[in-house]
RNA sequence: CGGGGCAUGGCGCAGCUUGGUAGCGCGUCCGCUUUGGGAGCGGAAGGUCGCAGGUUCGAAUCCUGUUGCCCCGACCA
């Protein structure tokens, strides 16, 4: 209808359902209660935690008559939070999990891929509220393993990694993400296979310090015209060439990117990261380690506001809050201290050589901000990194108290003192997992739906227009109707076998009957969508046929 | 928000360079035939060429502006 606002048809609603009682019969197996939340909400919960303005601009803001602010609601933390404060005081109450399945509303930079990404969408979002560690552990681990058995059932591949909790704020996280390549989500895995996560999430080792006692005192070189790494390593090799002989290369090179931070609240800070010229800073790791706050680019006029950085000569000399420009600065962990480097020297066509880490400079942290790349070590030791490509499908975190500590959600514990409830948040997208699952299960023909999701168990072509044939094809439906066995039947007159062949072909419910031809001789062909086997089967069997495949696969 | 592309019967497109009475495929409607792998013949309906200005005797075509949509990047289930 617009950019990510779509209009559920009927089969496609039908699976939408399927989908939902799929999660719905896992959620309520480990004992989670669901409820319903409205979607259109007041301003003053997400003030409360400070989301109101961390949203920023994915958030729909709404304005009653009154004049008061409202939100349709992008996630539910704050509402299960009060709810449960209101309902509840004593940890006798807990552990508790509640869950609703609730139509969504994100105002998408780039709503894209149909309903795989959209506005406007279906989230099963549950919330575990326990009093301590230990039993936020069990919450999570239980989500875990339904969300295992939920993603299992949907019929599709995926991969469980590691995650950053991002704005929801908390620590523990992971993600489940539907392998395809088309995917907006980056993932590596570990050659050996013991590691996996989502790029965001990769946390590179601090270098060991190397001994630096054999390198000589840094020196500023001559570098004219050198502004980017790869012009600074061709100009050192042809006229600073290296002591051993070796040539120069980016690796060499300590490059110093310049970014700004943008907070919620408006506020701009710039940032200074310092990493092996032979990487880039990959914007959204970065924004991963200063959420909530934006990233945006370093431009010209932030540059004539500061008149201390030379554009392509920046080196540490200038950085560090301690620095003359007192611009924070956060090296790479391949950084060791100890390392040796050329890098800028703060003034035009000149760099710096064997400056060392921790004896000519230091910085004022850390930041896991660099690319990853395939190749790169993995972070646990189990071989080497591999990129791919994946969906987020759902998302499991320990949120801790970041809510409940906002919202004053407490109870009293054995001892009748007050101790802040620990949460968990966990979500499916519901709605996507529909376009994730079409996505999977398909093949030049058409669609070829799980059974457990089809919309309906049977496509029941009756070919041609033999009186006969119609009689049969109603009493069959409606025999397995009455036997509980869902049933789309083609009776169209005017349509030719083959354009009912297809049609049934593209709309991919897994088991085609067809009555036709074969009638004449008391016979009712039975078809499997996925291998495209079929058989024969007499007319007064086919209702016990048709239900034990059914049933049966 | 940055980059690119497209707006012409219901759908998909051509026409635009070089202004001259808008065309093709599919679909739709009517009739007859056809019916196990997307039927055939005959007939018919259907378009302010996204919108607003401008140039011109004349604009789908050239110019200016504007809106919408699609695709690629930074955000997220």
């Amino acid at each position: 209808m617009s950019p990510g606002i779509y209009t559920w048809l009927p089969l496609g609603l039908r699976v939408l359902r399927n989908v939902e009682r799929i999660v719905r019969e896992e959620m309520d197996a480990i004992g989670a209660q669901e409820l319903l939340f409205p979607a259109l909400l007041p301003r003053e919960p997400y003030e409360s935690t400070g989301r109101w303005a961390e949203y920023g601009e994915g958030l729909f803001r709404l304005t009653d008559r009154k004049g008061s602010d409202y939100l349709l609601g992008p996630t539910h933390e704050e509402m299960f939070t009060l709810a449960v404060k209101d309902l509840f005081g004593s940890y006798k109450d807990l552990p508790l999990t509640l869950y609703q399945i609730q139509t969504k509303y994100r105002d998408e930079a780039r709503p894209r891929a149909g309903v795989l990404r959209g506005r406007e969408f279906v989230m099963k979002d549950s919330y575990s509220f326990d009093v301590d560690g230990a039993g936020l552990d069990a919450a999570y681990e239980a989500h875990r393993a339904a969300y295992v058995r939920i993603f299992d059932r949907l019929g599709f591949d995926y991969v469980i990694v590691k995650a950053m909790a991002g704005a929801m704020g908390g620590s523990k996280s992971e993600e489940f993400l539907a392998t395809a390549d088309n995917g907006e989500d980056t993932y590596v895995r570990s050659t050996a296979g013991s590691y996996a996560a989502n790029v965001e999430a990769v946390v590179v080792p601090q270098a060991d310090p190397v001994d630096c006692s054999a390198v000589p005192a840094a020196h500023v070189e001559d570098t004219p015209d050198t502004p980017t790494i790869e012009t600074l390593v061709a100009s050192a090799n042809a006229n600073h060439p290296r002591a051993d002989g070796r040539p120069w290369t980016a690796a060499d090179t300590l490059k110093n990117v310049l970014v700004m931070l943008v907070h919620p609240d408006g506020r701009r800070e710039p940032l200074a990261i310092g990493l092996p010229g032979d990487r880039e800073v990959d914007v959204k790791r970065l924004e991963a380690q200063v959420a909530p706050a934006e990233v945006a680019p370093f431009d010209e006029k932030d540059f004539a506001r500061h008149t201390d950085l030379v554009k392509g000569y920046i080196g540490p000399g200038a950085l560090g809050e301690k620095g003359a420009t007192g611009i924070r600065y956060l090296l790479d962990p391949r950084v060791a201290v100890g390392s040796v480097w050329v890098t800028g020297a703060d003034e035009p066509g000149r760099h710096v050589f064997d400056l060392v880490h921790g004896r000519d400079f230091t910085a004022d942290g850390t930041i896991q901000a660099a690319e990853v790349r395939d190749g790169d070590p993995a972070p646990d030791g189990s071989g080497t990194l591999v990129t791919a490509r994946g969906i987020e499908m759902g998302h499991i975190f320990q949120l801790g108290t970041k809510y409940s500590a906002a919202l004053g959600l407490q109870v009293l514990d054995q001892h009748g003192k007050l101790v802040t409830v620990t949460m968990g948040s966990y979500g499916v997208g519901v709605s996507r997992a529909v376009g994730c699952v079409a996505e999977g299960n398909h093949d030049a023909a058409g669609l070829i739906w799980p059974r457990e999701l089809s919309p309906v168990d049977v496509h029941l072509v009756a070919t041609g227009k033999d009186a006969e044939v119609h009689a049969t094809a109603e009493r069959v439906a409606a025999d397995l109707e009455a036997r509980g066995v869902s049933v789309l039947l083609d009776d169209r007159r005017q349509a030719s076998p083959g354009v009912k062949f297809k049609d049934a072909e593209l709309l991919g419910v897994p088991t085609i009957v067809v009555v036709g031809k074969g009638l004449a001789a008391g016979l009712i062909e039975i078809k499997d969508r996925r291998t495209g086997s079929r058989r024969e089967v007499q007319v007064d069997g086919i209702v016990e046929a048709v239900v034990a495949e059914v049933r049966g696969a």
